[in-house]
This record gives structure tokens, sequence and C-alpha cells, in this order.
RNA sequence: GCCAACGUAGCUCAGCUGGCAGAGCAUCGCAUUCGUAAUGCGACGGUCAUCAGUUCGAAUCUGAUCGUUGGCUCCA
């Protein structure tokens, strides 16, 4: 398995290499930067004065095909320093002579020969161009050169390589895959969400479905948090300059701030964050050890500007609300109020049927705020939420905020791709800047322990991820209609509509497709917007007191009396809830 | 913000080197009253993203703006 890995790996940054000699021949004035392997294949970045568009790839890959049939081998030859600069200047390839530089001195050089292509390459590469079995070229985007914005624009060619043709065709189909539940699409399709135009980029319309969805989750999330121990609160959406100064967010979040209004002479703010308004209600009285811990969340809405090309359907966006919690603790408390956060995001995700579940932990970096001791407290509180959780994690060392270490946790979807979801996050940064304090045992003033932690993170990319995750196709608790009553015909409608009442009556969420057409076709809409139950009724039915129930999965289930109807369908949507049972979690 | 591509009816798309704006689906109307993935006929629907320019004439060519997409950078 780890060998197969490196295999994959190591052919595929020699795809790269004969993607570049491909491009070489086809555009002889071509500069070369570098092309590594990545997850999902590999890249090479060029400076070429042709614009590289998908019309050319068909005309690189049957050149790289030319130089794989030609099964040229691969040569290493390590040359001196001096020897490299000379070939590279002479062939005026200015970024290869940057990255040589890059080399450290007393290590070796090599470069790698295949064919009448040279690269300056570290290695290793497979044997023969032949070697490489199974290739396509994916797309092509900008890309500055070593990753920094102030540098030239380069063109990176991105492909894949698999060691087989299977390999690569379910590679294909799996991106198939992804381009078929894509969120933007179902969001539209279903009527769950847009944005647009006339509003403003990355500004989200909850359309009626996709807000009974919200809905759904929103009164989840609160009878959670009230069992877990946390008070709900609501706060302003604006706030005085003077607020965000003290905060500090003026000075290092100023950039994704919205510009101030002005009222009354005073300067507004609209709010990027919750915590400072968080803080104000912990500062409206002194504060005793003995309320402590305090946990509040808040469903808050809050406006970031985001850089116009970052933008992307629901997953990043201008306005969005967060599940923001403030937990306010002493020293003793960490420990367990950490594990506390850790086990309830564990447990939210998985009732949203998210089960492989991972992390980062970010530790302290260079600049830091905050006392070294506090820090070492915090660290080892989130380390040990994590192991005692079983959590798989990554340490990123130094990858803290300049304010507190964090853990991120990551779920992995339907379709095996991660999505950063979760954060704990410590803060000893406000906590400072606001003088928050609480009185001892001691009689003694105190500086509480502020973490910050967000569950699903914001409603608008949990539901992106959510729609991708189920492809649309909602399990009963969250679907927005639950079932569609089909009349067989306008004798039975009034029947229909008495049934539908019923349901109502249950909480069911039911619609009637009183249309004059025919069954197959209210079928086929009802299969379309993913409605997990049709049910159709008749004559027989109305006759017998039946409905006739088929499944959005499972087809026709045949006819059942309604008590057995609902109660089928009550036993589906409570699985996920557990409504009457405790949550686990406080 | 940067590089590139794109923007035609609610949706998916056609519209050739500049010469009358099109189709399917959806919507609406009429007929059909139907038994588990598309009933038939008809109608409505567009300042061709916006604004300038070139031209006798622009959906088509040029420029700017807005927006979208794929990346880069960012993601306190």
């Amino acid at each position: 398995m780890k060998s197969d890995s490196m295999a994959l790996e190591t052919m595929r940054h020699s795809a790269a290499h004969v993607m570049a000699a491909a491009v070489r021949r086809l555009y002889p004035d071509a500069l070369f930067d570098i092309g590594p392997s990545t997850a999902d294949g590999f890249y090479y970045d060029f400076d070429l004065k042709h614009r590289l568009t998908a019309e050319d790839f068909p005309a690189i890959e049957a050149e790289m095909a030319k130089i794989i049939a030609e099964d040229l081998p691969f040569c290493r030859e390590e040359k001196s320093r001096s020897d490299v600069m000379e070939m590279m200047s002479a062939r005026g390839q200015c970024y290869k002579l940057e990255r040589l530089a890059d080399i450290p001195e007393g290590e070796a050089i090599s470069l790698y020969h295949s064919g009448d292509f040279t690269d300056l390459c570290r290695g290793p590469h497979v044997a023969r161009t032949g070697d490489i079995k199974a290739f396509k070229l994916l797309s092509v985007a900008g890309a500055y050169f070593r990753g920094d914005e102030k540098n030239r624009m380069m063109q990176r060619l991105y492909g894949t390589a698999f060691l087989s043709r299977e390999d690569l065709d379910a590679f294909l189909k799996m991106r198939e895959e992804a381009r078929a539940r894509d969120h933007r699409m179902l969001g539209r399709d279903l009527d769950l969400f847009s944005i647009q135009e006339a509003v403003g980029p990355g500004l989200v319309h909850w359309h009626p479905k996709g807000a009974r969805i919200r809905a759904t989750i929103e009164e989840f999330w609160r009878r959670e948090h009230y069992r877990a121990g946390y008070e709900l609160i609501y706060t302003p959406h604006i706030g005085r300059a003077n607020l965000w100064e003290t905060s500090g967010h003026l000075g290092f979040y100023g950039e994704n701030m919205y510009a101030p209004m002005e009222v009354d002479e005073q300067r507004y703010y609209i709010k990027p964050m919750n915590c400072p308004f968080h803080i104000q209600i912990y500062k409206s009285h002194k504060r005793s050890y003995r309320e402590l811990p305090i946990r509040w969340a808040e469903l808050g809405t809050v406006y970031r500007y985001e850089r116009a090309g970052v933008l992307h359907g629901l997953m990043r966006v201008r306005g969005f609300t967060q599940d923001d919690a403030h937990i306010y603790c002493t020293e003793e408390q960490v420990e367990e109020e950490v594990r506390e956060c850790v086990r309830f995001a564990i447990a939210m995700w998985k009732v949203f049927g998210f089960e492989d579940i991972s992390a980062y932990l970010a530790t302290r970096p260079e600049k830091a705020v905050g006392d070294p001791g506090r820090w070492e407290v915090a660290q080892r509180s989130l380390k040990q939420a994590l192991e005692a959780e079983g959590i798989a994690y990554e340490l990123d060392e130094g990858g803290g905020a300049f304010y507190g270490p964090k853990i991120d946790i990551k779920v992995r979807d339907a379709i095996g791709r991660e999505w950063q979801v979760s954060t704990v996050q410590f803060d000893f940064n406000l906590p400072e800047r606001f003088e928050m304090v609480y009185t001892g045992s001691d009689g003694q003033e105190h500086r509480p322990y502020m973490v910050h932690r967000a569950l699903l993170g914001s409603l608008e990319r949990f539901f992106g991820i959510l729609i991708e995750h189920y492809a649309g196709a909602f399990p009963l608790w969250l679907a927005p209609v639950q079932a569609v009553l089909i009349p067989v015909s306008d004798k039975v409608a009034a029947a229909a509509q008495t049934l539908a009442g019923k349901l109502r009556a249950e909480d069911f969420r039911v619609q009637v497709d009183s249309r004059p057409e025919k069954i197959g076709a209210k079928i086929r809409d009802a299969q379309m917007q993913k409605i997990p139950y049709m049910l159709v009724l008749g004559g027989r039915e109305v006759e017998n007191g039946t409905v006739s129930v088929r499944s959005r999965l499972e087809g026709d289930l045949g006819s059942m009396p309604l008590e057995a109807l609902m109660e089928k369908l009550n036993a589906e949507r409570h699985v996920a809830l557990k409504q009457d049972e405790p949550s686990g979690t406080a």
C-alpha cells in the first residue's frame, strides 16, 4: 500500500516531466518552473507566450502519448552548480536559475534527461517514459511564481496519471460524481437557495425549501445546546468603532470589514465576529467563580469582505451565520470544557451522517500574545481531548493563531472528500483587551480562560457540505417535503386533501400534487425532487382506508393503513434525532 | 486582488466568416381523469449581462464595467 502510493507519486512526477517535454516540443519558447505530483495528480508551471486553453489539451496529450510510446529512459546526472547555471542561462531558463539558487550549498544537484528534454530535478523518476500507464490533462489556471502574489503569474497545467486505465477511469468517474452533486446546481434544481447578481455576490437567499431544512437544523442545534448546558443569546449586528478598536479587529482584521456607517456622528461597523458582543454581556456585571463555566452560544450572522475571486457558492460567502459559542472558565475547568466541545462536535457530525472524523492541532506560533504557561495548559487540554475521544490528528507545530492554540476538526463526506468544519480555539487576546475578570474564592480578581468554538462552522457552508454529502437526497428528518400525495384522479382529490391534513397534524411535511398529469409524470417529478415518499391515492385506497406507498429508494412498497404509514415515518424521522433520549453530550 | 475562460428565454443549449432571435424542458390555457420515472394540442416568454465604440447594419468585432467558473493568493 505504502509502496504503491510511492510508485504512483513517482509516476505522476514523471508524467509532469513528459508533459513539460511535450509543451516544449509544441511551444519552443516555454520557460519552465516546477512540476510536482499532488494529492490526485500533478501539475507543471510554465511561462509562455501562447495562452493555453483546454482546446490545446488534445495536441499536448497526443505529444505526451508519442513520448510515452518512444519509451525513453529517464537518466539521472549529477552536475556542478556552475555547469547547471551555465546550461540554464544559455537556455534563458530564468525560473530554473532561481530554483537552482534555492538548493543549499553542498547538496547534490541533479538533472534528469528523457530524450531531448532535461530538467533540474531531485527525482526520483520511473525508469522509462513507457512506465506511465494512464494519464489525462485536467485543467489550466494561473498560479503565482513561488505562490507569492507579488510575483509573475505562470500558467499552471494540471493533469493526472494512474497505474492503470481502470484507476484513471474510476478517478474520472468520481470527478463526474462530484460534479453531479455540486450544491450550486442542486440548490437551483431543488429550489433550496440562490445568490443573485441584483443583490450582490456572496449573499445567500434561503428559499422556502432550504429555509425549512435550516429551521430543522436550527431547532435540533438549539435543543442540543440547552441539553449540553449552554445558554443561547442574541446580539446586535452593528457596533461602534470603539468596540472594534478595543477588540483590535480594526487593526488586524480591518481589511475584511465593511466600511463604517455614520449615525449621530458615531461610526458603526457591521460585525465580522460575534465575540466582542458576547464579552460585553460577560462584562455587564461582576462575575464570580461560582458562575463558571459560562457557555454562551449564538447563531450569529456576520459579514466579512472576502476578495471577489475566493467566493464559491455556499462554501465561501460574504454574509453568513456562525454557530458560534464562547466558553469562559477557570484553569481547573479547561480540560473538561475542551473535551466536551470535542465530544459535542463529534456527536453533531454523526447525526448528520459523517462518521469519518479527524483533526489538526495547531500550537503556539513565533509571534504570540499571552502567558506561555496558559498556552501550555491550553495545548495540553486540546491534545488530551483528541486522544480521549480517539480522534486521529495531525500536529501543526507553530500553526496556531497569535492569540491561542486550536483544534480544527475535519470530516469526510459520502464520496471521500475532506472538509474542515468545527473549530475549538483558545483566546488569550480578547480577555486581556477587554479586561475580563471574575472574582475567585480567594476574593481576588482572576482572568478567565476563553474558548471560541463553532461546531457546524457556518450554516451556509454546512448546508453546502450537507447538500453534496447527501447529493440533495436528504434523510427524512431533514427533507423539506417528506411525502407527496398523488391522487389518481380528481375523484379522490378531496380525500387526498383530507389525508394531507391528517399528516400535517402530526407534523409531517407533505404536499398534494393535484395537477392533471398522469401518475407516471408525478412520480417522475417527485423522484427528481428527491422527495422521500410518494403516496398514491386512488379509489381502492379511499375505500379501504389505506395508502399506496412508494419510497424514493425502494420503489413501490404496496398499500398500508394510514396508521402503519405514520408509524413507519415516525420511526424513520426519529432515527437521527433520538428525540426521546438524552443527547449524551451534557 | 491576480491569470484564464465564459455570460443568448426560468433551466439546458443552438445561432457559420456582421444581414429579421431559435429549440427542448419549465410556465400558462384547452382537452384528457389517468394506478408507480415524461398524455396531446396551443400560447406566453429575450434591451442577446450592462455601458460605450467601430459599421449602412452588431447576439456576432473592440473597449470598459458587472457577474460566473477553474485555479493562485487569502481564509481572524
